[in-house]
DNA sequence: TTGAAAGCGCTAACAG
DNA sequence: CTGTTAGCGCTTTCAA
């Protein structure tokens, strides 16, 4: 087994003091510690290499101060999301730990126990992962947990959700498409991201029902089209002399579907206009470079973390009576329309 | 505070036994129980809800049955490592939590603390971490790590070291290009990533000096040279009318470079012939495809977790007086090279 | 086959 | 200012 592990017993005897008193000094409560005292602790820890024992600490305090987080996968989305919010959650005193569920369910299931076993002191978790199994796992267990990119959750489950606004983005693109000149549309979705796809789909048919005149419109599932089918089935959308606006659901099918397309001396923009989603890092180095829509991460971090910190923190305020539980609720981010050549 | 928990003290008066045999039945050891005792408690720990605490059984049991994973950020590169790890230890029965330093020294070192003093049975750490910051921190410490993607580390830190053979591939990815007719060569370099960069340069140096015959070759360092400039860079290290042989550092550099010599009407394969590194996803959906040296992420992963169990068991094995601790050291890893329209 | 009891390392009253 | 002490929830001998 492992080198025997020093703990404040040691370190109290080596400094001459009680192990309470290194657990005080070591902890810097608000307890007044002699200046002495202080130094003879330190010094004594940092001879004998002591590093405190997480898991008698969360035992003993009845908290972690380790906060979980729960994704469907580390693609470039999400990736970037959970650089934010691990930095974010540095910020704000906490620790932050990532399961990716790679898109399995079984394991995802298995995350979600282990963290709950570990009695993380919150939960962020994707809005696909709320199978019915999965939320068995989780209802009834005090844990606090906040979603993220769940559009249609169980109620009573969350502290809160913080979602982006891909409708109200969708709706832009198709509006700064029209503006571009584009008279007829085009949507391709994907299946595999259902919430967050029916969000962009509905975005599309909002920008659609706005416009100033009735124009040509469809949406397409290329999911099940072999790729080079795409640029017909694309095409076959545009009516009229003006360029089709194409909205993909991300920029990976967003900038396949443009290669197709020049591929087959489909000029983009100048036949096709395209935006996707997600300013995923080769929109912009690819070419034309891809219109995009775009999320700060990084307000995405700190609103989630924000609303469970403010759950935590007030929690326990209200436990001291100072204050009520926080409200929280569901939040919208709005999200950033960047132009490239794709659409010029 | 939280809801108070079920504990296997309220389980045991639920089931009308000692809570010691709660834990028994909870944990299936080798102990022989009665099937009705089983029952009982189960049905007992389904009414409560009971969860077991984590942080209550890590202290008790002096292990953790977690892992750690230290990534430089979540990447598409270590992103589909990370996946890969989490799959590979669930599968040999442990828990991997992961973490990202963003690239940000101070979070790193943070992370690391972090998992020392949860006392994970055992750390995966990228070779990059490695600075003497972080390495003070590991040293002396008993917990077994697991380098990887690390060609410079201090001895005696780690149990073992998995590195992709970078070098190889690259020596390779060059005497690909001269077999399709180049004849003169440039490397691309990416300072970031010291290490890593550096194998591919070995292996670009090796690749140029076991052809069969004398070329020209350059390395260059693009990191401070504007976008609009690397045509120039690149095609200035070409000698001869013979396609110039060109291996970037990755496909982000390549595919930009791509893009670049494109633009200003240098052909490509026809002109240059490309090869990247990482095979990220974007690699096959430009124009024309990008050839690139794929890893086995699924491979590495084994490699590193089969090492890291090698080691728990063996040492737990050498306890019980069965085995000498497993025996370990450094896995080279092979890497692929992917064919596709850029070195055509 | 079950239970009593001694920890695991640390925190948090509370008493001195 | 410092020390005593009673847990936190669970595992693991060792007796019964």
């Amino acid at each position: 087994m492992r080198k025997k592990q020093v703990t404040i017993v040691d370190v109290a005897q080596e400094a001459g003091v009680s192990y309470a008193t290194v657990s005080n000094v070591l902890n810097r409560r608000d307890v007044p510690l002699a200046e002495e005292t202080i130094r003879r602790v330190e010094e004594a820890a940092r001879r004998l290499g002591y590093r405190r024992n997480a898991a008698a600490a969360s035992l003993s305090r009845q908290r972690s101060n380790e906060l979980g987080l729960l994704l469907p996968g580390f693609g470039e989305y999400f990736g970037r999301f959970a650089e934010a919010m691990e930095r974010t959650a540095y910020a704000h005193g906490y620790h932050l730990s990532v399961f990716s569920s790679s898109h399995h369910p079984e394991l995802e299931q298995r995350h979600l126990e282990m963290m709950l076993q570990r009695r993380v002191d919150g939960l962020f978790c994707h809005g696909l992962a709320l199978s019915p199994e999965t939320t068995r796992l989780i209802v009834g267990d005090g844990t606090p947990i906040v979603l993220f990119n769940a559009w249609d959750w169980p109620p009573d489950i969350a502290i809160g959700v913080v979602n982006p606004d891909f409708r109200g983005a969708c709706r832009g693109a198709v509006r700064h498409l029209y503006d571009r000149g584009c008279r007829s549309f085009a949507f391709a979705g994907g299946l595999y991201a259902r919430a967050t796809g029916v969000q962009r789909r509905l975005g599309f048919a909002d920008g659609i029902a706005s416009l100033p005149e009735t124009v040509a419109s469809a949406v397409l599932e290329l999911d099940n089209v072999a790729h080079a089918e795409w640029p017909a089935c694309i095409m076959a959308a545009c009516a009229g002399g003006e360029p089709l606006g194409f909205v993909a659901f991300d920029d990976t099918i967003a900038s396949r579907a443009m290669w197709r397309l020049q591929e087959q001396g489909i000029a983009v923009p100048e036949r096709v206009k395209i935006v996707g989603v997600n300013n995923d890092s080769f929109a912009a180095h690819c070419h034309p470079g891809l219109t995009s829509i775009a999320i700060s991460h990084e307000r995405h971090a700190e609103l989630a973390i924000g609303m469970m910190v403010a759950h935590l923190e007030g929690r326990t305020a209200a436990e001291a009576g100072t204050l009520d539980a926080a409200p929280s609720g569901e939040r919208t981010m709005p999200l950033e329309l960047i132009v490239r050549g794709s659409s010029a």
